[in-house]
DNA sequence: CAATCATATCGACAGTTGTCAATGTGTTCA
DNA sequence: TGAACACATTGACAACTGTCGATATGATTG
């Protein structure tokens, strides 16, 4: 993208250099936040650690309000951060409410710190 | 663990299997969320982008102060965090302060995603 | 020494976020 | 139909966070 060095002034008054254009856009850097900011939570990460390493790949919801000390509508709150983000999927059947990770997301999110 | 719904029956009464004890403990999870969460601001990723990506590895503070929108306290603040999180080092010679990446550090948060 | 510059810290403010009780929605079963 | 269950949504509140102006700290120069 556009850089930001000014060609106008020559005279660099100090130990600035031009920043190169390698660095991330404020877009970009912007969508960036928001999906670390998924991360950023201490359950949210137990959520979605629970759901990644499940045997069958998918937990009840019911399950997750039993094993994290957090109220129903806590874990549905962190839950739908998580679908938003597009880190976890959600599936209902009957009357549970099944969720899956969404792997190719978490990969994404790896990509951007390597 | 303990499961709060009636006693009376030994059955599951529902979907909830074991959780399995792959997932994060809540310590792990604290610990983790907090440094994600130093990614989670866009002017914080564009800083540490701004550094990785410089030719020389280091960028002076003043660089980043014109290179971004905002105020000296402000880009003074995330570097802070930044450097809090061990995601930077800064080292101050003579006026400046020259900031530096730390790589195993990235890395150690791209290993948690996967 | 005083003046100047680069950066850090402080104080205050608005906006965001995590949390839970209460309530709503939709499903299953008797 | 109505009761019971699983989950989502709402509303409210405290805690946290990003931001900037003002100011402090520390180094350099004249």
């Amino acid at each position: 993208m556009a850089r930001t060095a000014q060609a106008s002034a020559p005279v660099v008054t100090g130990c600035c250099g031009a920043p190169g254009d390698k660095a991330l856009t404020a877009k970009q850097a912007d969508s960036l936040a928001h999906s670390f900011a998924a991360l950023a939570d201490p359950v949210r990460l137990r959520l979605l650690s629970l759901i990644a390493t499940s045997a069958d790949g998918e937990v009840c919801a019911c399950t997750m309000v039993d094993t994290l000390g957090k109220s129903q509508p806590t874990v549905s709150h962190h839950l739908k951060v998580l679908r938003e983000a597009g880190l976890v999927t959600s599936d209902k059947r009957g009357i549970w409410m099944w969720y899956r990770a969404v792997p190719e997301r978490v990969a994404e999110l790896r990509a951007a710190l390597g």
